[in-house]
DNA sequence: TTGTACGCGTTATCAC
DNA sequence: GTGATAACGCGTACAA
């Protein structure tokens, strides 16, 4: 393993200067310049991350977090990804600050986001899909602030990168696996999210074009709920009985328990396949009453902890990211693999 | 963040004797053992990786792996899962020894071990299933060598740790999604690898216990493969021309490809649900044909990146491992979310 | 039994 | 433009 020192060894000049080079501080003759450069190379010489971070200590290097995570359960396991990997960084000198939000609000992002961005080194944010906030981010970006979208991407900014799934996929996965376990003829009742998320539409996309091949199946009706359990309750009781073919549900987003409470209290639980997305509590429930056949699931924990790990990497390793998009597979979940 | 210098100054002493008590070394008056002791509890002392991975250099840390990956392409991405993380590795000084062997030969295995004992200071193995070779990663661990278990593991034994899957688990998933899949009556074929292979034993008792609920779901006949296409062929053919009312084949591990061959042979390809495990190419190509339904993956590539890992952290940074088992999940796979 | 001093690789600072 | 030096936290050989 080749160091600093042994490349201005070989080129007889002392380290400081071989680190201006390596580090485009300037100040450095042309020749002295190439001379290390080429050497460099030669040597095929890799800065050594131990020895970064533990120099990289009086930069006291800040990480801060927004996530809108509260009143969404989905959230819960991708902050704990978060924070257990914050923890594991912490004796490296990382510090990070936690903020969350409710809902797709632009302004409050914003407004955070200006809060933060006096105080951090990086930002791992689950964004809103606005010009607004691309705008924002690119300003962070600007600032020098490592910027990391995570679950939702926001693909005109210039993030560093994205750490989440393909949403297309998911309705995809989706679209087949239900073929595979509901009947030969099957009518389908959807609930959205909300269609100003772009993740909820890619993955009704996805399971549209999908199903789309099979001619015995049938989209009925599609509602969307907001997010929201109650919301998701009414319009699911009220999308089944105006359809009582419906025999096949399929949930593309939160407000699972909602819906399913609602196929319960019309006593249609045996009536019909359900298939949602992941597994918060109140969803494991419903697999477990048999409610619920099967979930995709985006592995929010290992979101979580990619996110806070290449923000250490970045600030405190100096490792860039590889990759501009670092993608989660769409895992099928049952019962006994949860 | 506490360090030893800070904990050195506050007990009045010299880091020298503070890093005495931390790491046993002895030699030190019990009063200020005690001292330190409490104080580094008090302060909640944690060593800084950085540190240790810097100083770490000069014990040249060498790892030993021994893996059963010749002929059988499921090891693959467990290799390349430790390839990718050694080379991330390699800057801190760590050096690999990669040995391989073939099938499930005791005698081998122990000559290779024998051979890697003086060398390395941490082995990652795919141990067969033995009290020789039980007896010899005791030697091992005995003798202050770090040793991980991959894939499968030795319970009897004094490894520091386990990577690899639930195999009991990955039965009852491959049970529970095959009457999500198959027809409600179902006459099941099974293809296993070796009786002499735990794991495969292990994932058709959790198979059995699940379907053995279902009255519709009977298992017809069991073969052995020996995990080679050639012989799964035969077996294969063997079994579905003795047996022409099963409608199910479930293969419990290698010799996908043979027994897919077979089936294919005899023109039953639309007439079989077929259920298999891994995704490696042969399985994959069957998948797209349409022949393999779903298969159950166990995260090979993770499996590798973790194990190397574990060793990394154990060797460079000092942290022994968490958990004494690191278990994947049973993933179910499909042609979408391969 | 305890303290001192150096090295690991990188970076920041100061002096020239 | 460049070089020398100290500092980050830890381990350890050696001196006291």
């Amino acid at each position: 393993m080749v160091t600093i020192k042994q490349i201005a060894d070989l080129c007889g000049i002392s380290r400081g200067t071989v680190d201006r080079v390596i580090n485009e501080r300037g100040n450095v003759k042309r020749e002295t310049r190439d001379l290390v450069l080429n050497m460099a190379k030669e040597l095929g010489y890799k800065p050594n991350p131990a020895g970064k971070a533990l120099s990289a200590r009086k930069h006291n290097p800040v990480v801060g977090t927004l996530i809108s995570s509260e009143g969404n359960p989905f959230f819960d396991a991708v902050v704990h990804g978060i924070k257990v990997a914050a923890e594991r960084y912490e004796i490296y000198g990382l510090k990070v600050i936690y903020r969350t939000m409710r809902g797709y609000d632009v302004k409050s992002q914003l407004k955070i986001m200006d809060e933060l961005k006096t105080k951090v080194n990086a930002l791992i944010i689950s964004p809103i899909n606005d010009p607004i906030i691309v705008k924002k981010i690119n300003e962070f970006v600007a600032a020098g602030i490592f910027v990391v979208t995570l679950n939702n991407d926001i693909d005109k900014s210039q993030r560093h990168c994205y750490v989440g799934t393909d949403y297309i996929n998911g309705g995809e996965t989706a679209g087949a696996l239900l073929q595979m376990i509901a009947p030969q003829q099957s009518n389908i009742g959807i609930i959205m999210g909300s269609s100003k998320v772009l993740g909820h539409k890619q993955r009704l996309k996805g399971f549209e074009k999908t199903i789309g091949k099979n001619n015995g199946y049938k989209i009925i009706d599609i509602k969307e709920n907001d997010d929201d359990d109650i919301c998701s309750y009414d319009k699911t009781k009220e999308m089944l009985m105006a359809h009582s073919d419906i025999n096949v549900l399929f949930i593309v987003a939160a407000g699972v328990y909602g819906a399913c409470r609602a196929v319960l209290s019309l006593g249609k639980q045996d009536k019909l396949t359900i298939l949602a997305f992941d597994t918060v509590p109140t969803t494991v429930a419903m697999m477990q009453k048999g409610l619920i056949k099967a979930v995709i699931y985006q592995h929010p924990y290992r979101q979580g902890q990619q996110a806070m790990q290449l923000a250490f990497e970045y600030l405190v390793n100096g490792i860039a990211p590889e990759k501009s998009r670092y993608i989660m597979k769409n895992e099928i979940k049952i019962l006994e693999n949860l």
